[in-house]
DNA sequence: GTCTATATGGGGATAGAC
DNA sequence: GTCTATCCCCATATAGAC
């Protein structure tokens, strides 16, 4: 349950963010979600018409910065290269910080956001496709082209498959704030959190040694 | 609609396979099932009492042939080694392979496999999270194992990071069969269909690669 | 802007006849 | 084993008073 001082059209966000990234979009309610914000069911209509719009409202508010951020860490190591290519390590770095990075923040709010980000990527077949497509085409066209620069000898579509994998193993990554039951015998935590900037830099280390693979 | 040769009780799983394949375990209503199986609803609850029995019977149909089939595969390739280890690529093909490669079968069944084996590999944090534990604690332990005898001057826990990571990157693969609408132009397609023989030797390549990582 | 009340439909599950 | 009929709950959405 939220506290009363934010207002209803910001607290239905924050809740509609938590259980979405909890218990993902399919199975949250509206009614799940008014409960927790306390606001009205109607009021959920009122400001974002449907829950499509919605959810669309609650992608858009985290991703869209972290999306930008991409952008132009993309262009600063593309810029710092100067008539060279960025390698690949910067790249994915430019491609994965922003999202996994905000986990470091303490806030709770961010937390939700990592496993957020990993419900996003695996959004793939459903209907909730359309809206993440739209959220990140600019970004895939961004990098893709990005990755065809650095690694020139390899083809398009060789790249685009590794680029899918890469995505594949982030959101494995965003999902490790939720105990994994079949490995978290072995997994390290620290603060019963596990540590993002490890999460981070191992991330980096596995997708792009796969990126570069021979 | 499926035929009506077969026997109630296998047109209801062939039929939720296909949905849940498609769709997801929670967007898939227990009436889209019996018309597309051409069946009445209480039968469904007659064979599998629930429809959590229901989604736990068309997985073990599926993956309790694969996971025996990785186990000896594992088993196949660690008597080879004699007494050393076997390689890293190795024990990938043995854990990778008997799912990737059953798209191969033209067989219009064994494509939804595909699909429904990707969905399995994300279903984290959600209500079918232990259905998914159960079907693979034996499978993850093994594997566990022996990458850690493969890879011994690795951490346990750096080990079990970058399988879940491939695991991630497992998940995007067997997706393929449905298109990627932000990647999908650069994807190469054969008949239509994409060829598993190239995603498998794709995916392998890219992990093995990620978890070799220095 | 916020609320109550309700429309409308779909969901899983079951009783009981055949 | 199969079917009809139905229970009961929950879902999204909206109309209309305040």
């Amino acid at each position: 349950m939220l506290p009363m001082s934010e207002p209803t059209k910001i607290r239905i966000l924050d809740s509609a963010e938590r259980l979405f990234a909890h218990n993902g979009f399919e199975a949250t309610s509206l009614r799940a979600i008014i409960v927790e914000a306390r606001v009205n069911l109607a009021s959920v209509h009122y400001y974002y018409r449907s829950k499509e719009g919605l959810i669309r409202a609650v992608l858009e508010r985290r991703f869209a910065p972290i999306n930008q951020e991409r952008l132009r860490l993309l262009e600063v190591c593309q810029h710092a290269a100067g008539d060279r290519s960025p390698s690949v390590e910067q790249i994915l770095e430019a491609f994965l910080l922003p999202m996994v990075m905000v986990g470091i923040k303490k806030s709770k709010r961010n937390s939700y956001l990592m496993q957020l980000g990993g419900r996003i990527l695996l959004e793939s077949g459903t209907q909730f496709e359309r809206i993440v497509e739209d959220q990140f085409k600019e970004v895939a066209r961004c990098f893709l082209q990005a990755f065809q620069q650095a690694m020139p000898r390899l083809a398009p579509n060789e790249i685009a498959w590794r680029m899918n994998f890469t995505i594949g193993a982030a959101a494995k990554a965003m999902f490790a704030g939720i105990p994994m039951k079949v490995l978290s015998n072995v997994l390290q935590k620290v603060d019963g959190e596990f540590e993002v900037r490890e999460i981070a830099s191992r991330l980096i280390g596995y997708t792009a040694a796969g990126m570069k693979a021979p």
